[in-house]
This record gives structure tokens, sequence and C-alpha cells, in this order.
DNA sequence: TGGTGCATT
């Protein structure tokens, strides 16, 4: 256990327990503690009234009036729509055997046991669901509306369902149906769950497609994918013609990428449904008309409505146990410590079931944990043990996963998380949540001539994410949420957080759109980013500036023959332009060593604070004197070679011992191969190695990398070439106090000062050489 | 000499 390195705010806490006493029982009750006002059922009631107000319900009542549909000629359809005799007994009963015999006729190869116990049990929880009341309802408003939105809360069953309405009742016709989710696990996941209740083996009637992994083939009618993937699609098909139903799941999250889609497929119902539309062309292919569910949790379903037209907006109740919502009766200005307040009056106080605080990141994380470890052991003895767990993405998966583990006898399990919890993983046992109120958030600073930089700040949840994360508590029982700020502060919060595309870096979508022959600009897009907002937020032409830099655009702002091809690569057009520079200067595999780790979604070098001096040491071995690029080419170099001769856990243990992400190293090895499978294509020899020139490699590297570059003040401190910039290299980089005359950087980090990370020294004649820099000074 | 919420092709 460690004892050395608290830091001072956390033995101020444990010295001074003056708003929670834990010594004995008389201490408990004259405890100060934090006041709640109980706000739930008012708050939840409004808000369900305001929406039957406004919206058409699908619950119970589904009318079954018109359960003969017209304009359809399609047999399956008509098969399983109007055999039996009461619509919902029928559906529900006969609708997977029916399915099952279908594809034994398509394909002869369906699963051989479709009435087991095991399938029985399956149909009987579909049918459970409160999304299966609505089902006539659901597709009659399908078959009727191009768009259709549905707001399904938690537990409704929506995304399972729905698509297996759509295509048992046949609305599909022969095409497939796409469902986009915003993360790769939640795609797999669900995939495997329908192919559970279709009775089929996955990747067979029912699939998935996430990066690095697919599972589908010509039978798939359903197809769970993520967002970026249909996205990618689009490059290749832009009228997405092999779906005749694309669900958008999760579409208030509003990726940068679902943004993207939604704008894609109203242009492309205008040209598929040309009826709708006035501008629809006579040319458009009319036999394959497609049709879009929108589905949403939250309460902004109005504005996808009115972007599609005024779409029909359906309403599916929940499946969620009732959870109480107490608010602080004062605003709290310390969030950890109100949260260990709270924690322990939960332990003495309520009923056993676990607890789950939400908090913005991993110090406060580290910090309260220590806390309420410290604190927990002074309880008398006769309460519960307090179990403490801890959850980030930058934490090992297997120190995530314990969190998942049964809790002992007489213990409370106390899980310390960020958003993580919020949507992407699902603990069970959840029966009490505390809400710090607080969550980081990235902000992307677009300077003009500069390239941008990114924010990470700390702010205020917006109201969607407060309900999401109460639900947490309500997931298997009747719950409680404590919300470490006030009913007024909530009131104040945004509805839901401001649109990624608002608030990222525009540079890679924009080359795709122009692929496609589109401008961002002109796309019809439910939040454009600012055109015309201050001079260092134009992300548009920040972004246009450094297509243009990278030669992938023209001064016309065509899209070139280098940027095409930059294009196809899954990088940034940083990196996707470092790699077509590789070609010229012939070091294509150092390159792609290097972008496919840089590439991958953590770092690769771990950074232990208490562990400084070890880190350093470890590190010292791959220091490359031009700087991080070859540095880490230097890594990699040196797991290969352990890869090769060592087993599994004599290359982990390595990794650890030189403090190296191995994850890393595994995924950057499956985006090597992918660009690999691209270089390919547009005649890359990826096999070219620079050998022991690695100027070349830098070189390269430059090429992406020109606006991202400084020259070396007199002062010490650098100045970005393209813009006004003073930025310091950052204190992780092997160039700090280097003191080299020209620097080129990955990216910049806002935090009190302009810090550069992954930087590389280049000579500065190299600018000389770049055509962007000579039209400049001309 | 400093600090990384969550995703994705």
């Amino acid at each position: 256990m460690p004892t050395t390195t608290y830091s001072t705010k956390t033995i101020q806490k444990i010295r001074e327990p003056a708003y929670y006493g834990v010594k004995t029982e008389k201490n408990h009750k004259r405890a100060k503690s934090v006041p709640w006002v109980d706000v739930s059922d008012d708050d939840e009631k409004s808000k369900r009234n305001s929406l039957k107000r406004k919206n058409s319900i699908v619950n119970g009542n589904a009318d079954h009036s018109r359960n003969g549909q017209n304009g359809h000629k399609n047999k399956k359809r008509r098969s399983s729509i109007q055999n039996g005799d009461t619509p919902q007994s029928k559906d529900l009963a006969n609708s997977p055997g029916s399915s099952q015999s279908k594809r034994g006729h398509i394909n002869g190869s369906g699963p051989s046991t479709p009435h087991t116990a095991k399938f029985k049990a399956v149909q009987e929880q579909r049918k459970q669901l409160p999304i299966a009341k609505g089902r006539e309802a659901l597709i009659e408003e399908i078959n009727k509306n191009n768009v259709t939105i549905l707001l399904g809360e938690t537990g409704s069953g929506k995304t399972t369902q729905v698509p297996q309405y759509i295509l048992e009742s046949g609305l599909a016709r022969n095409g497939m149906i796409a469902v986009t989710q915003p993360r790769k696990v939640a795609a797999t996941s669900l995939a495997q769950r329908v192919a559970v209740e279709q009775n089929v083996s996955l990747g067979d009637l029912v699939g998935y497609a996430v990066r690095f992994d697919e599972k589908s083939s010509a039978q798939t009618r359903i197809k769970y994918l993520t967002d970026g993937m249909i996205v990618r699609e689009l490059m290749s098909d832009p009228l997405l013609s092999n779906y005749s139903v694309i669900i958008v799941d999760e579409a208030h999250e509003r990726t940068l990428r679902t943004d993207l889609l939604i704008a894609n497929l109203k242009k492309i119902q205008a040209k598929r449904n040309p009826k709708t539309d006035p501008k629809g062309k006579g040319n458009a292919d009319t036999s394959n008309p497609l049709k879009i569910v929108i589905m949403s949790a939250t309460l902004d379903a109005e504005k996808f409505s009115k972007f599609y037209h005024n779409a029909k907006i359906l309403y599916v109740k929940g499946r969620q146990h009732p959870v109480k919502i107490y608010h602080s009766a004062e605003s709290q200005l310390d969030y950890t410590d109100a949260a260990m307040r709270t924690f322990f009056q939960i332990h003495t106080d309520q009923p056993p079931g676990d607890v789950l605080i939400f908090l913005p990141g991993q110090e406060d994380i580290e910090s309260l944990q220590k806390s309420i470890e410290l604190y927990a052991k002074q309880l008398p003895s006769d309460k519960s043990e307090v179990l403490t767990c801890t959850m980030f993405a930058a934490q090992e998966h297997s120190q995530n996963n314990k969190a998942f583990s049964p809790t002992p006898p007489n213990t409370r399990k106390c899980i310390l998380a960020t958003n993580i919890a919020e949507t992407s993983i699902t603990i069970p046992g959840i029966k009490y949540v505390i809400d710090t109120g607080k969550c980081k958030e990235k902000q992307y600073l677009a300077r003009i001539s500069g390239g941008g930089f990114d924010t990470l700040l700390t702010r205020d949840i917006t109201k969607s994410s407060a309900m999401q994360r109460a639900g947490r508590a309500g997931r298997e029982g009747t719950g409680a949420c404590f919300r470490l700020y006030t009913e007024d502060a909530f009131n104040t919060m945004a509805v839901s957080g401001e649109p990624e595309i608002l608030r990222c870096s525009l540079t890679s979508s924009i080359l795709n759109l122009k692929c496609l022959g589109q401008n961002l600009e002109e796309l019809d897009l439910m939040d454009k980013p600012d055109l015309d907002s201050m001079a260092d937020l134009k992300p548009v032409a920040s972004a246009l500036k450094t297509l243009w830099l990278l030669g992938a655009i023209d001064n016309h702002q065509k899209l070139t023959p280098s940027g095409r091809q930059m294009a196809l690569f899954p990088l940034e057009p940083q990196y996707a332009c470092a790699v077509v520079a590789s070609k010229e200067y012939g070091c294509t595999s150092e390159v792609l060593d290097i972008v496919s780790v840089l590439s991958a979604s953590s770092k690769l070098f771990i950074d232990i604070s208490e562990q400084r001096d070890a880190v350093t040491e470890a590190r010292r071995k791959f220091r490359h004197p031009s700087g991080d690029h070859l540095t880490v080419l230097n890594a990699v170099k040196a797991y290969r070679d352990i890869a090769a001769s060592e087993n599994k856990h004599s290359r982990r243990e390595w990794c650890r011992k030189h403090f190296l992400n191995e994850r890393t190293f595994l995924e950057a090895r499956d985006i090597r191969e992918q660009l690999v499978v691209t270089c390919g294509r547009i005649g890359i020899d990826v096999s070219v190695s620079a050998k022991e020139n690695e100027d070349l490699v830098i070189r390269s590297m430059g090429h992406g990398l020109a606006g991202n570059s400084a020259f070396l003040q007199a002062d010490g401190t650098y100045k970005q070439t393209m813009g006004q910039t003073i930025v310091k290299v950052h204190p992780g980089s092997s160039l700090c106090d280097k003191k080299v005359p020209a620097i080129i950087y990955d990216d910049l980090m806002y935090t009190n000062q302009i810090y550069a990370r992954g930087v590389s020294s280049i000579p500065k004649s190299f600018f000389l050489s770049l055509d962007a820099f000579k039209q400049r000074k001309a």
C-alpha cells in the first residue's frame, strides 16, 4: 500500500474531518451532513408531460386497425404482417419461426434448433420489452414516413428490436438494414445479441462492421456498424445503395461522424426518394427508396424533426426503475470533498447497494480513492467494509474490470469513474449514484495560420448527461442519485452538449467531403461551424489552410490527385501526407511505423509520476537525438525484435519494464496492416526503407507537419512559422531544453502555456524546399 | 520542466 504520495489537498481533507464524524455513533449524529431536496417526481412528470403533448406516443395503445397497408407487393412482408389473427400475438409468436424457415429457404443454412428452451426464453424476453407493445404502430409509422424520429428511453429495447421488426415486416424489401453506433463495443455486442434473438450465427443474417473487425456476408440483412464505418462506406458508395433502411442510433450524442451522416442521408433521400423532394431529378433510382430512422434518448428530438422537414416523432417509454433524485441544498465548492461526505452518508444511513461516483478525471479519482480508503479504516467495526474500484479509459482493462466482479458479503462497493461509465460501460449492482456535475471536455481552438491547438477543461455537465448519470442507479431496482449541485444549477445547465462538429478539427472531414464533391460550408448540416466568428476561431478556414499546406487542395480549393490519395488513408491528413511523401524519400517502412503508433488511441510512453527517475532511465534506451518521432521508431524496432524472439509473457514484461504501453503496439500493428493495404492500392512500396539515412524520415514527417513548425528565437522560445503564437516544447519531450533551430510537432496543448508535443528537430533549410512556403513568400 | 474526459476510419 503506498503511503508517501498524498497531495497536500488530500492530507488536509483527512486531518480535518469537519463535515463528517466517523469515530463514534455520537459523532455520526452530530455530523454536518449535506442537506438534500427531493424533486425527482415533479421533475420527471413535467418532462413526460411535455413530451406527451408534443409527440405521438407509441405504447400499449397501438392502433391495429390498419394492418393491411397497401402499396407494397412484397410477399415476405405480407406473409409476416397478415398471417395471424391478432397482430400482437401473431408477430411475437410466429415471426422468429417464419424468418427461420425463410432463411432455410434462401441459404439452406439455418441453425438446427429453433425451438429449444433457451430460444423460447429469449423470445419471451423480447415480448416483455416495453417497445414490443408498440410494434404494429411503429411499423406502420415507418412504413408511412420516409423519416421517423424515435425517442426511446433506456431499456426500451429500441436498438435491438426495431431492426428486427423492420426486417420481419418486410419493410426493408431486399436491402440491408444498417444500424449505426458511435462506439465499437456497442456495435459488436448488439449484433451478438440480435443474432441470438434471431437464432442465427453472427455474420449470417445479422452482422456487424467496425474497424479491424467485420462479421457479415452476402446473407446479412441487419448490420450494426460504427458511424465512422458508414461514413467511409459513403466514399465508395455515395448513395449507400446497399441499404434500404438506415437507423441512426444515439443520434443525440452528435458525434462528428453522425452529423455528417445525417446531412448526407438527407441528400441521399432527395435522390433516392424523389417524390418527397421537389428538387428530385427525373433520373433518380425510384426503385430503391431509402427509409431513415433517427433514434435518440433525450429531449432534442424536435431539432432532428425540424431538420428532416418536420418528421414524425415517436416516443417509447423505457423500463427504468425509479431513481430518487436529490439536489444539494447549497452549491459545493469542493466536489471531491462533497463526494466523500456524501459517500459516507450513504454508507452509514442507506440500505446495502453499490455506489457509483462520477468525477471529471483521473487525478480526482485517485485522490478521492485514497481519501475514502483512509477514512473507511476509521469506521466503527460494526459498519460494513468499503471496497473501492476506479474506472477511466487510460487505466488497464484488467483494472477497469474489477468493478464487474461481485461485491463480497458485508461490503459496499464504491466505484469512482469518469464518464466512461456514463455511456460506454454498464456496471451491475449500482443502487446509488453521486454526480459531481463535472466532466472534462476537449475544445479545439483553430488559429487561422497556426494549425490550431487543443484544450482540455473541466466544465459543468449538461442536463441530458445528468439524467444519464442518474439513470445508472436504476438499472436493476429503485435507486437514488445525489447531485452535488443545486436544483437551480441543474436548471441552468445546457440541455445537451455542443455538437462535436463545433469543437473539433475539421481537416479530415473537409478532405473526405471534397472526395464526395461536397464542401462543408455548403452542406446542409444540423449545426454549422461558424464561418464568420472571431479571427482565432475559424475552424473551416483553418482546415482549408492546412489542406492547402499539405498539397491536398490547390489555390482554388480543388482536390488535388495527392489529396485524393491522402483521403484513402484512415489517418489524420497530416500523417497521410507524410506517408504519401515517404514514397519520394524512400522511407515508407519507417514512416508507417511512426504514424501507426501516433494514430493509436493510447500513448506509447507511460508516465508514472511516482517513478519519474525510473521512467527517464528506461526511456534513455530509445532516445534519438533528433527528437520524439525517431524515438518512437526506436521503440517500435526494439519491440519488434523482442516480439520476434520472446513469448507473450516476456513481451508484456519487457513493455512493463520499459514503461511502454503494449496495447498501443498491438493497435499500431493493426493500423499498420491497414495502411499497407492502402499503400498497395496506390502503388506505394511499403518495403522501401531509409536504412541508416534517418534524415529522410524526418523530412517525410516534415511534409505532413509543415504547418506544425516553429523556429527558435533569441530568448529561447519558439515562434510558429505559420503564425504568431509562441510555443514551448513540452517537458515530456526528448527535445525539451535542447534549443535546436527549427522544430516540427504533432500537436499543441494549451494548459497554462502552449506546449508542443511530439517534437523533432528539422533543418531550417527544409522549409525552403516546400512549395507552400515558396508561394507564401511570393 | 507538466498533467491526458470519451470516441472513431
